[in-house]
RNA sequence: GCCCGCGUGGUGGAAUGGUAGACACAGGGGACUUAAAAUCCCUAGGCAGGAAUGCCGUGCCGGUUCGAAUCCGGCCGCGGGUACCA
């Protein structure tokens, strides 16, 4: 070979690694573990950029790791069921299970090229039966623990197509395919007490050492644990059994400026004055109109009716606040109902001046404050009305303040300190097919029964219709029919599949022991578990991450994991996202349509439509996605320059955790410095075999260990990089002997083997090594050649740097105080008077204040 | 709306309280070549200057500090999440 040549040499080194099953995950008793996992993919059927940086990163830890001597586990899945599936094969893509495997093997077949250790005997895909049975075995033992339970939740209901829509379903408040406006609706839905976890799950965070610190907040965050004050209002002349409406409030301590009670469209109160009367059953009808989303609910106009009803407050029986049903209050929050106090808080004050309701403070405003158009913040403490009607004159803010409320109200006898989480229980029920089912049945005589588990899997059924909205498993004409598994009668089984996201909740434990015949076996997942590094990307920084730690917990009350494993992954890194420009047009029907990058032409910052022309919108800097066809497939890159030019692109300029806006510039350029590296080792022979600058080659050497190896550590890739481009630099410059040169190359070829293996492996070959390199030890540098003697200081005059100084390393502080005032530039600026101030830092920097 | 991030040359970025712009891309200049490709060398934040050097400069405004891209407060812009996208 006169050149380098990925398209040969990889193949070549992958057939090699697979022939010596070098990544296959073994229990090796000398060793200590090291189990490595990047979320794994959703098979939409095409790679993206993305896929190869998560998995490159991944890949970067592993090899490393298990060239420092670790048994590294570093498995692959699929999350295989979800929506899309169904939609392809509503677009006539066929059935969501061939759609689902056939892009499977598309995908699987790329990402072998990139030459990732992965131990690929543990693969699986979600929607293998022999996985989701597993999970339906685990979702029994769940029931039974009392982990599950069946409630009324709100769903997303298209009125036209009479189906229930995902979020992503609903547009601008309207059904995706329907165009009608969407409702909420109440179902019986399946959920998971994640509830009962709350302290736990947020107090557990703390541990969380290598977790980053913006998802450990977002986490906190999310959970919401808040203290506060639960109290009633009497009615008054209410309704028969609605003498009482219980409220919570984190803000106790403005009850006095309250003016309004709120209520929630959903609340026992507002649905027994519907049934009553036609205006205020059409005003909770409207209050249902809109999406279920958290931000479509609090982004919506605002809306009340006053019911007529009175309340009396608790510290005043003359004092009656009227009774408003109010379509930003949630039924599942809180008890449904609340107080407003406009003058402490923003909403209730846009309320309160919407509907002309009165402002009261709680608390002496200073001059200004007053109508600003804005709640008042609360900074002055004087509690004008609490002090006038009850002497309480105690001064605090903040949790002091709701604490002493709450204190207070309680010595009184209005209601008790509560604390309460805003993390809701997770409901689990789709109405869809491409699912796990969930394995129960319902009986007439015995209710509803979990499927025996001899029984599992419960099977999905291969002859569906997805040609029509609603959910094929309901229309199936024989696949409901069952027996019950407690008395044996005829029974329907459940329709309702589960939430792909109990799917990705577990697979991290499951690929301990991936054809177990039960959810875990023991032995492998204590041995294997926790996951040491997670890897993944930072739009699952809630969801997912936290479904997972709460069934970790759940798998050890059941008995499938270890105590220690109740936290399942030590480390996280959160990746960016790469993101890409999506290319849309407006379509005749008025829909937007999504171009794939490869059907646009780019010419003066516009695009145009290679079919036919057309000018597309460009929206720059999105996160790629499926549905937004703004998706780079990375074949071509990897056919036309390599994986390792492709793995080395994609670590090399962003910094891993940041955002990266793919660009098809900068893989060539890696390319030519590859073949650069690849020609270094081919010409060793060449090298004189004495030369000069050797010791200056072996200390440069020694170094690059120590720094490339510290940025892997540090998930620092893009730092490795830039030192691995200075340390073939200096080697190519260098005029050392062949001996020294070899040396050099051959750490060379060790540092960049978990970023490139197949060139590494190929220089390893050229250069006389032994084995494979993906076999060999980890160099570790001599500290002999790390040290230096001096140590360059700059010399700043009032901040800015001015010159600079080399003094030995060691060198006492007042020595170099001395050498300081010499020199020249501090002279010229002190003009013979002295320094106001001098400061030296030893070893980093010298200040000199004139 | 709410929660969490991010913002530095023409471009990707480095520097996490201590020399702003490492390393690279694109650019400019040169060597080699009949020529091109490839390769190698030099150059490069902006303004002024022949140069030495000076001033300005990390989204904007203000603060803390001997010293701020970095810490604090307030804005602006962009991104992620918002419980049925995965």
């Amino acid at each position: 070979m006169t050149r380098y040549a990925p398209s040969e040499i990889e193949p070549k080194w992958q057939k090699a690694w697979d022939a010596d099953d070098v990544f296959l995950a073994t229990r090796d008793p000398n060793k200590p573990k090291y189990y490595v996992l990047e979320m794994f993919p959703y098979p939409s059927g095409r790679l993206h950029v993305g896929h190869v940086r998560n998995y490159t990163m991944g890949d970067v830890i592993a090899r490393y790791k298990a060239s420092c001597g670790f048994s590294v586990l570093h498995p692959m899945g699929w999350d295989a069921f979800g929506m899309p599936a169904e939609n392809a094969a509503m677009a006539g893509g066929g059935h969501p299970a061939k759609w689902t495997y056939d892009n499977i093997a598309t995908m699987r077949a790329g990402m072998k090229t990139w030459g990732l250790s992965i131990d690929w005997s543990r693969e699986f895909a979600t929607c293998d039966p022999e996985y989701y049975g597993q999970q339906q075995s685990l979702f029994i033992d769940m029931l039974e623990k009392g982990l599950v339970y069946r409630k009324n939740a709100m769903v997303n209901w298209d009125p036209v197509d009479m189906t229930v829509l995902a979020n992503e379903q609903v547009i601008d408040g309207c059904g995706w395919r329907s165009g009608a406006p969407v409702e909420r609706r109440e179902l019986t839905q399946w959920f998971f007490k994640i509830s009962d976890y709350s302290d736990d799950l947020l107090a557990a965070i703390e541990g969380l050492d290598n977790w980053p610190d913006k998802v450990k907040t977002m986490q906190k965050n999310w959970i919401g644990k808040s203290r506060g004050l639960q109290f009633s209002f009497s009615v008054v002349d209410g309704p028969e059994g609605h003498d009482r409406v219980e409220v919570y409030t984190t803000r106790p301590d403005t009850l006095m400026g309250a003016s309004f009670v709120g209520i929630s469209a959903d609340h026992p109160l507002a649905r027994k004055l519907a049934a009553e009367n036609p205006d205020i059953a059409a005003f909770c009808e409207e209050c249902r109109k809109g999406g279920t989303t958290e931000e479509a609910i609090e982004k919506a106009e605002k809306l009340g009716l006053d019911t007529g009803l009175r309340v009396r407050h608790p510290f005043d029986n003359e004092w009656e606040l009227p009774v408003y049903i109010a379509n930003f209050i949630l039924m599942d929050y809180g008890t449904g109902a609340v107080f407003g106090c406009p003058a402490h808080d923003q909403r209730d004050f846009d309320f309160a001046s919407k509907y002309g309701l009165p402002i009261t403070f709680t608390f002496e405003p200073e001059e200004g404050e007053l109508n600003t158009g804005e709640a008042f913040a609360p900074a002055k403490t004087e509690r004008v009305r609490w002090t006038k009607a009850y002497a309480w004159d105690e001064v605090s803010t903040g949790e002091e303040a709701v604490e002493a409320a709450i204190e207070f109200c309680e010595s009184k006898g209005v209601g008790h300190g509560v604390t309460k989480f805003r993390l809701r229980d997770w409901g689990l029920s789709r109405q869809r097919y491409w699912g796990c089912p969930i394995p129960i049945v319902h009986c007439e005589t015995c209710g509803v029964v979990p499927e025996s588990k001899e029984n599992l899997p419960v099977k999905l059924p291969q002859d569906v219709t997805l040609d029509v909205p609603g959910n094929p498993l309901d229309r199936h004409p024989t696949w409901r029919e069952c027996s019950c598994p407690k008395c044996g009668a005829k029974a329907t089984r459940e329709t309702d599949t589960m939430d792909t996201f109990v799917d990705s909740s577990w697979y991290y434990a499951r690929f301990t022991s991936p054809h177990a015949a039960t959810p875990t076996d023991r032995a492998e997942a204590d041995y294997w578990m926790n996951v040491d590094q997670y890897v993944g990307g930072i739009e699952h920084a809630i969801l997912h991450l936290l479904y997972s730690r709460f069934f970790a917990r759940a798998m050890n009350e059941t008995g499938h994991l270890a105590d220690s494993a109740r936290e399942p992954f030590n480390a996280l890194f959160t990746q960016g996202m790469v993101t890409h420009a999506i290319f849309q047009t407006k379509g005749a029907d008025g829909r937007t349509e999504f171009h794939y990058p490869e059907a646009v032409d780019l010419r003066d910052g516009k695009g145009f439509l290679k079919a036919d022309g057309r000018e597309v919108q460009i929206v720059p800097s999105a996160k790629m996605s499926k549905s937004k066809n703004n998706v780079v497939d990375p074949v071509d890159i990897v056919a036309q320059y390599g994986a390792d030019s492709a793995r080395w692109f994609v670590l090399s300029d962003s910094p891993p955790e940041r955002d990266v806006e793919w660009t098809a510039a900068g893989a060539e350029a890696t390319h030519k410095h590859l073949s650069r590296v690849w020609r270094l080792a081919a010409e060793i022979d060449e090298a004189p075999e004495t030369g000069a600058g050797d010791d200056d080659l072996l200390r440069i050497t020694h170094k690059a260990m120590f720094e490339v190896s510290q940025g892997i550590e540090s998930f620092g890739f893009n730092a490795s990089i830039a030192k691995l481009y200075g340390f073939t630099n200096a080697i190519a410059k260098s005029k050392a002997g062949r001996d020294t040169r070899r040396f050099a190359l051959k750490t060379l070829a060790q540092l960049m083997s978990p970023i490139t293996p197949h060139l590494a492996e190929e220089m390893w070959a050229m250069l006389g090594g032994e084995g494979l390199i993906a076999r060999a030890s980890w160099p570790k540098p001599d500290e002999k050649y790390l040290v230096e003697d001096t140590v360059t200081l700059p010399i700043q005059i009032n901040g800015k740097r001015r010159d600079e100084i080399t003094v030995p390393k060691d060198m006492a502080k007042e020595e170099v105080e001395k050498l300081v005032l010499e020199n020249e530039a501090v002279q010229r600026a002190l003009d013979g008077g002295q320094p106001k101030k001098l400061i030296v830092v030893p070893g980093r920097i010298v200040n000199v204040v004139v």
